[in-house]
DNA sequence: TAAAACCTGTGAGCAACTCACAGGTCAAAG
DNA sequence: CTTTGACCTGTGAGTTGCTCACAGGTTTTA
């Protein structure tokens, strides 16, 4: 298969398929005669695992590691299983963060709803947001930025 | 003011008061003698309300134009609403979609408990990735990625 | 036989910082 | 008075996972 053929056939951007093979997490061989990249369908498993993986939220080397150690011929699944707990940890983390952004948002919107739209006058911007009210970190253990 | 005292009166690290002067959201004066940045009380007044808008949601380039009607003495906030609803519809997409994702892992997580680890046998990587079910994207509007 | 569609590698762009580097400046301590 | 240490300067690179652009080579189609 070429690059466009396996891009097609796993459904994503040809470009994504040179990245990947400059990523080393496909092997393709060479054409001698015009030097093209050549995908066998063991290459189109790996990318079509990569990205279902990608879906399940593994990082690239995440994936590269697993599909290492598959290719060592030992079974990554407990891996596999580890960094997804993780990662299944961090999805809900993200999830909390970003309801507490809606959250929020939801009350700034509900404050600004009887208040004037001031032109700036030298003390302030926009009241909207400089009245604001913080989010007041709770119980953050960073001081000034987090993750 | 100088770089630090002005980070540290804003909470924030040096590097992003030097950042945000590269990218024009603040516009101090020079200092002649040893052509340090000079930042003032108005400067101060932008960088926090800057930060309060990243908080929010708003980009650095939203923030920017909201900043610049300031300066032309139009009140920035009917746009500041109007992006603002913006980003919190945006939010709440995010915020399905993770939830969305999360779903799929706890079901994978549930379905992984009673598959056995397998060796890769040169058709499967990990069949605990590879004999995941598919999102099924219901309602997408996109083919192959979305945002 | 010429245009269209593909291939090649490399380098840049995205967002919003953060950090590293190399050299200049300044305040307090010795 | 000098030395140390903390600060300042600008610029460039790194982060993540692609995506696009470019310039040139190849293959297929009309």
């Amino acid at each position: 298969m070429k690059v466009k053929e396996i891009a097609d056939a796993a459904g994503v951007n040809p470009d994504t398929v040179r990245f990947y093979t400059r990523e080393k997490l496909l092997q393709p061989t060479r054409n001698p005669d015009n030097n093209y990249q050549q995908y066998d369908t063991e290459d189109l498993r790996r990318l079509r695992f990569a990205r279902k993986a990608r879906q399940l939220g593994f990082s690239l080397p995440e994936i590269r590691q697993i599909l290492d150690q598959a290719d060592d011929h030992h079974s990554p699944c407990p891996m596999v299983r580890d960094v997804f707990q993780h990662r299944l940890a961090e999805v809900e983390r993200e999830i909390r963060e970003l309801q507490q952004l809606r959250k929020r948002m939801t009350a700034a919107l509900a404050a600004w709803q009887d208040m004037p739209d001031g032109t700036p006058d030298g003390h302030t911007i926009c009241r909207l947001i400089e009245h604001w009210d913080d989010p007041a970190p709770c119980c953050g253990a960073s001081e000034q930025n987090e993750e």
